[in-house]
DNA sequence: TATGAATGAGCATTCATTCAT
DNA sequence: GATGAATGAATGCTCATTCAT
């Protein structure tokens, strides 16, 4: 059932309607709801499910050579991902919720500050980042792809990223 | 009427309904509609008195001493005025719209532009920086803002965008 | 005015929007209210000016060689008078309205008394003949029309028409 | 539901509001928009019911003795049954709809149209006379039983429809 | 007297949620 | 436990009518 939300409101996001979540995973609304009391709910454990695919997606990049294209290499896997999730940028890009699924975010925030401290000792980055200016990075990109239609096949946001990227530097 | 507008969208974001904002108005729905023919109208209308406001913003730092310096300040100040309108936030984290204010927003872009060329001239920025690259700089920043409590106080997008400055230079 | 009244409804029908008729007349609306308290009051109008008409349609014929003939053509004239006007076939078709207007409508149905008593005396007709049959079939053929699509072209009403004026003769 | 909407729409016409059928039926109005998705939709449903009505009206005189009386039985039923029922006779004198339910009447008119063609084999109706002509006469039959009032128990549509009868004969 | 901006009840339709089977 | 029909509050928009200017 998880599986077929996730479809679902990756391909129309946050506005995807509970029947529609059903359907695609061929059983009553009812049964959803049994799982899930609100559509709220079923969004928020997605959200637990974004942090730990985010996570996994660093795990190829922890013993890169280089640390720089290894944290590089991490945040644009990070970034494609949420270009093929609509609702992952649906949900970065607006106001926080309140996360039961906080322990999932703060694995997250771990990896990337793993990462994030390879490089910094490699002098890759500026001495002062941390992973919540990541985390604000990913945020401000999934609005960008929002605007520019990245979901539709854009890819100005890619620019942006880069940009982005730059402004990590020392 | 556009003042009560912005509040409630700012306040709602672009789920706020029509009656609200015609309530705020002191008006009629009717007369909303008078005006705005669909919500989507109201809502670029938003957005075009948007990009005049963040126009007018550059008009102090056009022939700055120090065309970095001039950059850098009108974007800043074009950045609080974001952080004190909560609509305007939304709606740049919010999905395109259909513009037909697009010669507001040339406007903006070419003022930008103006700004940019003299900072790329002095060699204080990126060869190939661009007006578009800012304006998803600030699209981006907004919804920094929203994520990190801007509007009730937060300062964390401030670094954001810091670095995201950052990311403009050579 | 009524001249304005008559093309809008003519073309649209009885969902005609008073805003429409007042642009039509280069007035506002307020002007059409002042001299019509009423949508309803401005459409009954529009029935008596109908009436008028009609009668009208019937002069020439009034002195025709054949009294058939004469009263065919009549009937003919008025009933294309009829696929012209939208308004005034969704009127016949509807269900009767307050005629203030009971004068006009009189004089039609005198006139066509006259021309149904010369066919009668040259026996062409059935010789209990109204023109009260002559109102009923006039009325069945505006709703004929207009679930043939009459007004958008069609001709199918044509067959109904001619066999209806069958029914009349002896 | 269906008896509901019957009711309604005969007592209202075509303006009567999903709501109030809703109500009548003692359903959600998203009940009835459950089995019929759009007010359109549950008038063609409406539609298709008067069809298989008054086909069946015709079974009794299919092997009438007299062709002619046969075919006249089952036009004075039908009529009759229209009388009845104020939402055909609305139904009839409205514009006309796209029908999806083309099948019933479809069988309405194969019916007719056999009536028709023993009457014509015994010379009895027009030769060119055709199932078709027989519904345009029912449909202008329903707008006369409106605008005389037929279903406040006035009988004068009696007159028409006999006038229309005889325009059937050769 | 004319104007047309303002009004707001009204209406078709949607969709998260419930609950009898 | 699973189902999916039923619910009805909510929402964008229309248009006859009013009334201050």
């Amino acid at each position: 059932m998880l599986n077929a939300a996730r479809e679902v409101f990756a391909e129309q996001g946050r506005d995807a309607q509970m029947d529609d979540v059903a359907q695609r995973a061929d059983v009553g609304v009812g049964t959803v709801y049994r799982h899930f009391p609100t559509k709220e709910a079923l969004i928020e454990a997605l959200q637990a499910d974004r942090w730990l695919k985010l996570a996994a997606a660093a795990e190829p990049y922890r013993d890169a050579a280089d640390p720089w294209n290894g944290l590089k290499g991490f945040l644009w896997d990070a970034a494609r991902l949420q270009r093929d999730n609509r609702s992952w940028a649906e949900l970065a890009a607006a106001a926080p919720l309140h996360f039961d699924a906080e322990d999932e975010r703060q694995e997250l925030l771990a990896v990337t500050q793993e990462l994030v401290d390879r490089a910094k000792e490699a002098g890759a980055v500026r001495a002062d980042l941390t992973s919540h200016d990541i985390g604000m990075l990913m945020c401000g990109t999934a609005s960008v792809m929002r605007t520019t239609g990245a979901h539709d096949g854009g890819d100005r946001w890619e620019r942006f990223f880069e940009l982005g990227l730059q402004g990590l530097r020392p």
